[in-house]
DNA sequence: AGAATAAATCGAAACGTTTTAATTATCGGT
DNA sequence: ACCGATAATTAAAACGTTTCGATTTATTCT
């Protein structure tokens, strides 16, 4: 625990026998300082154990280096991924990410945010999460990315998204070719652009078949941070009503709700019910039966949100497209 | 986007007439400050948007109330539900907490150490991590606390335990009440406090039934962070070398992925090999047998871990033992 | 050797707050 | 209506850096 120790810059000055500004040189790496004079200095830190003061530091540059990444969920893995790949871009160039779970809860946004705002932070990478827009008009001097998900108005910041429409299509017709008829879809409430998208494409593809699918959508309630219940009652409540053969989920959490739902209910997988999630989890992986799903490059798309924010994709005001891959597994009949 | 507001306190002190000392006064929610004229500062901030600057403010105040939770990996639900309960206490009380996950890697830790240290960092609640003494040390002027699991000279540090002895004890005499004789035991080594209580709890049931446990302990490699996998690998391990009747493991990860092994070897659960995880997690809980676990309050275990570093829990300096429900789910034989 | 240039070092001003101690305004009691 | 006390306000110093421009020291070129 030791004592008060508060070493600051100017006691490392006076010990290595130099002034501040050399001491502040060194620490900062510069080029200009004679290869003895670092020498003394370095010695000097080293055993007086100084730490720079992020405060000072920060409140003299005007800023430091912040990014946010701001999450509904810590529990759910696909939030995580992307994370991941944010992080680690971060952590490479001394870059802070503050990692902010919100719960969706205003409230907990509202004080996340003026956090952040307050220690400056010059990026935020908007994860699976729909911002009221009079917080996101608080944000200035900044640079803002939207990765999967949207609010409001995103069309004004990059995002970089999925290929949602061609993955719930793709899934679907393939459902279909394996003889699947009464196809549902089970989705939180399509509020943003990327779930829009995916109920896109699975009513594309019934309505090229020839099926109807508008009645075949359940819509688990929202604010549901529970997502492997949820996906059971979901399923549930679909299996109570009608006999489907295939269940198409947006994620692969709620798949696996849903296929205890169909078991529970007697039934087989994927012999009675096909299924299909979305993330490629290792949980669906492991699962018995296994999970067929998407797999997206998660870690790749934090590290794009990173490069946006970073200023690397400069110009590139727009949507960027990331493919995700159909992983066959056994929860699909043959 | 906007311009540069940069909005410093001395112009909402020059828009509501009236010294900065004041502005300052109002913003920290003195009492000693007229209506009148705090409503007059009130107006100005919220016209001019103004936002306190934390550098400066703590570069004053000589401190933030930074707190820091040290995960390995923010994969694992067992981290996530005891930084939960830590982060609903800290936003409670204005508290900043710093989720750092470290995924056991060296650099990470030390990289990430250094930043906390520069803010000024209050307390650490150490989650299920192992840190090297070095780095240990250079942490000055600041509460530690740590979670579950323990460093080197950790007694020096309080903790929050759970009675983890106890635990292994139970599942494993529930096994062998339920007819299992060749009982294994999943761990990732166990150079943790925690990890070597629950191994003990194994050996010493065996030991009162007269069996043998010395040999019936399954390693994970160290560093491994795809927990399901692991389990998956060790389970099959096993599987290839002896014929075990139940398995218990430490993480109902782990759990998953051997259950998954021993379907992929053609054998039943609980029929042929019973299976008791860990965590309670939502994955156990509607897997197919769900699984028998331990349900830790990992909320609760949060709020303790708050408790300790915000100084409620002062001078018990010492283990806090916390207790773990026994829920008996399916993937043991009746 | 001396002037011109380059390299290394330094002093001091800022960054935007909080806080102490001093100053000014307000109030109750006679 | 004045005095003492209390309430409200303020000026100025400090927090620990970075950075600009200036100064000193070393190097190079004629």
């Amino acid at each position: 625990m030791s004592g008060f120790s508060k070493v600051t810059i100017k006691d490392v000055a006076l010990k290595a026998e130099v002034s501040v500004s050399t001491v502040s040189l060194v620490v900062s790496g510069s080029t200009r300082v004679a290869a003895k004079t670092r020498r003394k200095v370095l010695a000097a830190i080293d055993e007086l154990e100084y730490i720079p003061n992020e405060y000072a530091a920060s409140l003299r540059k005007g800023k430091r280096d912040v990014f946010a990444a701001v999450i509904p969920d810590l529990n759910n893995p696909y939030y995580i991924g992307i994370v991941r790949g944010l992080r680690e871009r971060c952590t490479k160039q001394g870059i802070v990410l503050h990692i902010s779970e919100t719960l969706h809860d205003y409230e907990v946004e509202k004080t996340e945010l003026r956090f952040l705002r307050g220690v400056q932070t010059s990026g935020y990478a908007f994860i699976g999460t729909v911002l009221d827009d009079e917080l996101i008009e608080t944000l200035t001097n900044c640079k803002i990315v939207s990765v999967d998900k949207v609010y409001g108005f995103a069309d004004q910041y990059p995002q970089v998204l999925i290929n949602n429409r061609h993955c719930t299509y793709e899934a679907t017709t393939y459902m279909i070719s394996k003889g699947c008829k009464n196809i549902w879809y089970i989705t939180p409430p399509t509020r943003t652009f990327g779930l829009e998208e995916r109920l896109d494409g699975y009513r594309s593809a019934l309505k090229e078949a020839g099926l109807d699918g508008e009645g075949h959508v359940c819509v688990s309630y929202d604010g549901q941070m529970n997502m492997i219940e949820a996906g059971y009652i979901q399923a549930s409540s679909i299996l109570s009503k009608t006999k489907p053969d295939a269940l198409l989920a947006t994620s692969d959490l709620y798949a696996i709700g849903a296929m205890r739902a169909i078991r529970d209910k007697g039934l087989r997988i994927p012999e009675d019910v096909s299924v299909i999630g979305f993330d490629n989890t290792e949980y669906g992986r492991y699962y018995q039966p296994s999970l067929t799903t998407f797999s997206l490059p998660l870690v790749r798309m934090g590290e794009m949100a990173f490069e946006f924010l970073n200023g690397d994709l400069d110009n590139k005001i727009g949507k960027l497209r990331v493919n995700a891959d159909f992983i066959i597994r056994e929860s699909v009949r043959k």
